[in-house]
DNA sequence: ACTCACTGATTACAACCGTAGTAGCTTTTG
DNA sequence: CAAAAGCTACTACGGTTGTAATCAGTGAGT
């Protein structure tokens, strides 16, 4: 499988709109990121130039506006993403980033018995 | 306490060497990065200058050199770092982070038990 | 004293990012 | 049909990053 391009911070906030439904036209984004963001409609749809160009999106001519879709899962971004930063961060094992956050109070119990079950459940 | 600044990822590299050992001279990181990259000399130079500029490492000259040191523990980088890019992709909380990393196998049940181990000492 | 080598400082430059403005084409509307 | 409104495309601009070359000062060797 192809790896998915590199993302930015602000075109990451664009991709989660279309991660959540798609496909949409720029104006749907437009709106879907008026709540959170002051962005100007130009942004946006810079933003999702960029995001055709680097091969994140595609388009599709519905009438005289775009549709846009995600290439990519989410999840094959939040891999590639995890995966650079904990190798930049952490020497590539997750176990340090954890390790981290145990010690930071960000992780609870309550989230390791959580996960406990996610383990079981993942290995059969 | 104060932010440390952001650090790119070359930074990073130059940072690492100086967490290592500090302080050092440009020279002495030259030379320890010379195994891991196939930087130039003057980029090594111009990634210390930067750093400095941002307050990520301090100066003091010996005589006719520099010596370079970390204003910040690694540690307080790495927090940061983590900080963000959990936000970015996790939308802040750990759990989502550790659901990924459970699911793609690269959380152990072994790491569990460690984590345990750290969250009870922590806790007291 | 003069030149050479080494060091830090300045400058370079393309790609990427955040954040848009403007131009040009099309569709709707009066 | 003409004007307005909307949509995409092109352009912009300052900051960061990766990757360095060049310039200038200074200590060291001859």
């Amino acid at each position: 499988m192809k790896h998915p391009p590199q993302i930015s911070g602000a075109e990451w906030q664009v991709m989660e709109v279309l991660w959540r439904k798609q496909p949409l036209t720029a104006n749907d984004v437009i709106e879907a990121l008026g709540d959170q963001t002051d962005w100007k409609p130009n942004t946006v749809r810079t933003l999702l130039a960029r995001l055709v160009k680097k091969g994140a999106l595609k388009v599709a001519s519905e009438g005289n506006r775009y549709l846009y879709t995600p290439c990519f899962a989410r999840e094959q971004h939040v891999s590639d993403e995890s995966e650079s930063f904990l190798s930049r961060i952490f020497g590539g094992t997750a176990k340090g980033l954890l390790v981290h956050f145990a010690e930071s109070g960000k992780l609870t119990e309550v989230d390791l018995n959580e996960l406990r079950k996610i383990l079981k459940r993942t290995k059969e």
